[in-house]
DNA sequence: TCGAAAATAGTACGACCGTTCGTATTTTTA
DNA sequence: TAAAAATACGAACGGTCGTACTATTTTCGA
């Protein structure tokens, strides 16, 4: 590895660590050079333009919640056990990283109501995570282990709710205990989209 | 009202658009005043700090979500039916308001990490929209309505995620359907928190 | 070890930011 | 209708932003 390649990974590093906080907007190419204490242009040099500097925290960003979400979960058997894996790792994830957000989070209010590459490139990482999703639960019908009538999305629409307000009110609201609520919330989730075989 | 209060509160006016969109911290005088076709301290004067702007559009978005989301529920009476009446408002303006978000929601994100007066007052408001939930929650639950053993702030940190998602997928994904996915799942949510009073 | 290539620094730019201040204009009040 | 008060303006300030250019330094293979 060059020291141009080094040197670019360190600044995403530190990128990474400060759009967590302040958002992809709130990332600047001052605030970098000073903090890796180089000059605003040598910082700019290794990416271009802003824009492209944002799209590479995003892939960054990506890769780690791979890394940290689904990766360690695929060692698990297909079906409830990993579904269960995936959602314990992302809620450890969520809470855990603090003091910093999730950058899908941030971004999706970012970047709603906005156009351009970086949005773009959100939009199609987030759905992407979705479809993991679906796939994860689709393996848990066809394993009988939940109701063949379960419509994934549906329960991934659910499953993704719970998230969002965990990161909420743990973040925001700074609340203690949300990550038993969360819990409890993926239990009676998946128990009503379970086949009814109560005891 | 004099012209001072008159001008000011078409200012309100227009930032609370433009916060929805592009967010409290997106919102600049110079754009206001702009739009407004006035000069910059002309806006400047009404409010005396950025800050105090964006505490008065704070307020001011307050105002109206209660007015849209709870004020025509009060008219139902307690327990699920005025729940319902909430959740199909808060929906509605979800959705409906397109394409501006709700400042609440955007907020969270904006202001998670950061303190400061405005974030002060975001997280209050916050805190009391969900006591409203919890209190109609409980209506439900001592009307008989829900089971006894329901912990009402679990049911809201639910309800809120349904919320979540919906702003979500409709806003950054622009999903089709999503209220009738969020709609799905909050018949799912009461139902898990019913009395088994299965037939 | 030398020289091309890569990496970084330095400087400057135009744009926009929130804010201040003195002045002009309009509105309200007596 | 004149005086007083409220309101709006215009210019300027120091600051930060992204980015374009040109130099300088560093890196690394031949």
């Amino acid at each position: 590895m060059g020291k141009g390649e080094q040197t670019r990974a360190a600044i995403v590093d530190v990128a990474l660590q400060i759009a967590s906080q302040q958002g992809l907007e709130g990332l600047t190419i001052g605030q970098l050079a000073e903090h890796r204490q180089m000059s605003k242009s040598g910082v700019f040099a290794h990416f271009g333009s802003r824009e492209e500097l944002q799209i590479t925290v995003l892939e960054a960003h990506e890769a780690r919640f791979i890394e940290d979400v689904l990766r360690p979960a695929l060692a698990r058997p297909r079906g409830l056990e990993r579904l269960h894996a995936i959602f314990a790792a992302w809620v450890s994830r969520t809470v855990h990283t603090a003091p910093q957000g999730c950058i899908f989070i941030s971004g999706a209010a970012e970047y709603d109501d906005r156009s351009g590459p970086v949005r773009d490139v959100l939009v199609r990482m987030v759905r992407g995570w979705q479809r993991e999703l679906v796939r994860a639960v689709s393996h848990a019908i066809e394993a009988g282990q939940l109701d063949p009538a379960t419509d994934p999305e549906q329960l991934v629409f659910e499953l993704h709710g719970i998230i969002l307000t965990l990161h909420h009110d743990g973040r925001l609201l700074r609340s203690t205990g949300s990550s038993e609520r969360a819990y409890r919330a993926f239990d009676r989730l998946i128990r009503s989209f379970s086949l009814e075989t109560a005891a």
